[in-house]
DNA sequence: TCCTGCAATGTTATAATGTAACAAATCGTG
DNA sequence: CACGATTTGTTACATTATAACATTGCAGGA
């Protein structure tokens, strides 16, 4: 299951949820959460820049990476450090700490949320008087199809 | 505590295990190494091939990376993704999975070695049928000294 | 309605991080 | 020394991200 949300639905998501909020999903915004929600692997912001480029033929770079810092500010979108690239909340509409599973082989990412992670990693920053703000939890490994079939379907 | 390990010592871990490994830690790597080892905070590449360019002054980007890459792949020092840099490794000398506490205020970086994160975050994974392979684990947030004196030291 | 202030976007240029490709030097070994 | 393999040098370029300032668009009040 490479994908648990159409497109279309975060895009209704997104708006009910800045609605309530009372921020903005502009055009521009919007349209950049589509295209991340419309693929199956996470996308890079020059990625999603090629993917607007039909609509807009003259976006530029900050207008991309603007979007992105406010869907992120509203958890509509999250960042993948290890691979500089952006993929779609699967539960934008309650707050979460979110752990990622990325396949080496096919590049499909799996979002989670396990408690347990949280809980344990929180517990050892405050073992150290550390408090935490944000988390960045990201493990790279093969995922239960491509460990099923032994190829590498998507390279 | 911002450095545990000064950077003699762990030059001398480098060498003792590179010796018993039958790899080669050659004044390139050692000299990385040595940049990153003296450094109280986490270092960029360029901000590596800045310190080596007084030996070196021609210094040029793969020379670092490659060592860098090496000294990765000899678990001497780690890569924190979040900061795109780089921080020698406090326990070169046994295998291990790290967890980063990264301080906003003050740029301190401690390695943790949790055997309750990596355990519930494999679970985790393994619940899904994923097979991890390496993890990144990078927590930003305050640091105990911070936090008690609510000053920001060294911006 | 029209002004006005702020938020959002456009635009240009550049910074920061990282890699490809090939040549030259160096090292260990027979 | 000759050889192959590893390491380093060198040049050029690719990718990711931001600074700075101009312009546009939207909302709320006079
Ligand atoms: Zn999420
Ligand atoms: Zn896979
Ligand atoms: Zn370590
Ligand atoms: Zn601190």
């Amino acid at each position: 299951m490479p994908k648990t949300q159409p497109a279309s639905k975060a895009i209704q998501m997104a708006e009910r949820l800045c609605r309530e909020r009372g921020v903005r999903l502009t055009n521009q915004r919007r349209d950049v959460l589509a295209a991340i929600s419309a693929s199956t692997r996470p996308l890079g912001a020059y990625d999603i820049m090629e993917a607007l480029r039909e609509k807009q033929p003259k976006i530029a770079p900050p207008t991309v990476y603007r979007a992105l810092d406010f869907l992120q500010a509203e958890g509509l979108v999250h960042k993948l450090e290890s691979l500089h690239a952006y993929v779609g909340c699967q539960h934008p509409d309650h707050p979460h700490f979110s752990q990622f599973l990325i396949c080496n082989d096919c590049g499909d990412v799996d979002e989670l949320h396990s408690a347990g992670v949280t809980g344990s990693l929180d517990d050892a920053a405050h073992a150290r008087g550390f408090e935490p703000d944000h988390r960045t939890i990201e493990v790279v490994g093969r995922c239960a199809r491509c460990l099923a079939q032994g190829s590498k379907p998507a390279p």
